[in-house]
DNA sequence: TACATGTATAGTTTTTGCCAATAGCTTTGT
DNA sequence: ACAAAGCTATTGGCAAAAACTATACATGTA
């Protein structure tokens, strides 16, 4: 049995088709088909029901399955730890970024770490938290920043910052009087929302849920960016929350439209998150201390609540 | 790097010597040379300092071998998988046991397994904890029986049993006449005690310290068999303190010098222990449930106090 | 200096991993 | 129903790699 071998399945039993796995791994399915054999031979045991379309794993292939990934994995630190000692920091590097925190947090340190570790290639995909997770888990990803705790027993968290929520409130709007606003003065029923699957959306509804002020059917206009939330907020259909980094760039009048909350503030806790086996934790290393940095002059708030990202 | 490379490592780091490593990998010592080389060259680093009589690790070349061990366990731990799922228990199987458990629980056991699992070739050793425990680090036990807890956090425990101790007293002594005896009874002083290396010493120990009696300069007459100690006390020397599975032959008179505890009785805790990585545990399984049913027709004291096996 | 001990190198054989070509088996579409 | 398409398995050949034997080289020791 070989690491190799162990690679083949893994990438069989991600494509379920030979064809394809052996594209991916550079082989021709030949080899793929021979290779797999052969581990299925030495172990006598099928690993794959080449009966069914598209192929599937037998039972006993689903544990081989996850402990190939487990050897796969600690084999693959092993250069982990011979670049680390050299005190190497390069290679790919793949990012994933919520799109909540993209905008905003990415232009902040994107050039100083391009510049400190010139050797890494950054590879940045804008996805929200569910495709995250499933990326970080079957390696796709080597890292991402998201709102934080996810609760996931597979993935690390490591928070960044604690970003607070700030109100948006127009003229017309019953609250706008309010020089800062409390949890308990939102409402459901007339809050702006962003549309299902950011994450941001969850924690605000969870935010305004825990006040008890349930929603009723309230009118559900949803929209993909903060900037068509504040432009409706505008048109008084509305307010809306965002996150602080959002609102640094206000000037003028809109700044009368911002509300903080009381301390403590309503915040989500924003995190670089990997997978646990810690692969690349060099590079991670070196990411964290870069937006750590970065986001110090920029975030200075203490004392604030947590809301979870988590649609319950 | 292939798995075979890196057992390769890990002969040589065991042996520091190529030529030895070479025997017990069962190739010839060039072999081993070049495959070593071969992933030095690829790792660009030096895993072993040639220079030093005999071989030593380079530091970087300590994390490798760390790892190495990981992924090879991790490796193992497939085929194991297999032999799991196909039911099968079979295959060489090494177990240490503490001396002062082997000849009493060893006789109750044996036959019965070898008898319900032919195919398992146990390879039985008497080792001291400390032996037991280097050896179930490194891989040289399969799994080991000795009294716990041993806090140390490599190694696995499942409890078996808990076996009281029962004092051995004779006529002239001053607890003679006592029907049952306390811990506080007790006193180093003129306690027999089995030679250094010993856990059931170190428990003794435990135990009369744990009241206050401190030892003075005691007259210090050890011996490696409590054969020796019931001899030594027979002659009026002192007292001593038997687990109770050795005391369940005695017979007529001798019966008169057995005292139990009050409970709840001091008792050691005998488990079967074993390596984190949980390596070949479906024989380790098949071992627990033999031996806990035959061990439940002889031991049914429930009410006891676990007295550590620890030389603090 | 000669010998013992241990590792590296050279040259050769054997094994194995890979490819190209193609056979064989399903599924799909007309 | 039959050809085409989509997949996997098999075959045969080649090149790389891993193993072996023999031997050179380095280092410490009598």
């Amino acid at each position: 049995m070989t690491i190799t071998q162990l690679k083949y399945v893994l990438a069989v039993a991600e494509y379920k088709n030979f064809t394809k796995a052996a594209e991916k791994t550079f082989v021709t399915q030949p080899t793929l088909s021979m290779q797999i054999q052969k581990i299925e031979d030495e172990l006598d045991i099928l690993i794959f029901d080449r009966s069914k379309k598209p192929i599937e794993l037998t039972e006993i292939g689903t544990k081989i399955v996850i402990q190939a990934k487990n050897i796969v994995n600690e084999a693959n630190r092993i250069t982990d730890i011979v670049d680390q000692e050299k005190g190497y920091i390069g290679g790919e590097f793949k990012l994933g970024i919520i799109p909540t925190i993209m905008p905003t947090l990415l232009p902040m340190f994107l050039r100083n770490f391009i510049n400190k570790y010139p050797k890494v290639k950054l590879k940045i995909e804008e996805l929200n938290t569910e495709t995250i997770i499933e990326k970080l888990e079957d390696g796709h990803l080597d890292a991402a920043i998201a709102a934080t705790p996810l609760q996931n027993r597979n993935i690390k968290e490591r928070p960044l910052y604690y970003e607070p929520f700030i109100a948006y409130v127009t003229q017309n709007h019953r609250l706008y009087k309010n020089k800062t606003l409390e949890v308990s003065d939102l409402d459901l029923t007339d809050m702006l929302l962003l549309e299902d699957g950011h994450c941001f959306r969850d924690g605000v509804i969870n935010l305004c849920k825990a006040t008890g002020n349930q929603e009723g059917d309230h009118f559900s206009l949803e929209s993909g960016s903060f900037e068509t939330l504040v432009k409706l907020a505008n048109e008084d259909l509305g307010m809306t929350l965002l996150p602080y980094l959002h609102t640094i760039d206000y000037t003028g009048k809109d700044l009368d439209f911002l509300k903080k909350f009381k301390e403590p503030s309503p915040a989500r806790e924003v995190s670089l998150i990997y997978h646990k086996s810690e692969l690349k934790m060099q590079i991670i290393e070196a990411l964290r201390t870069t937006i750590a940095s970065v986001v110090k002059g920029a975030i200075t708030f203490q004392n604030v609540q947590i809301i979870s990202p988590i649609n319950k």
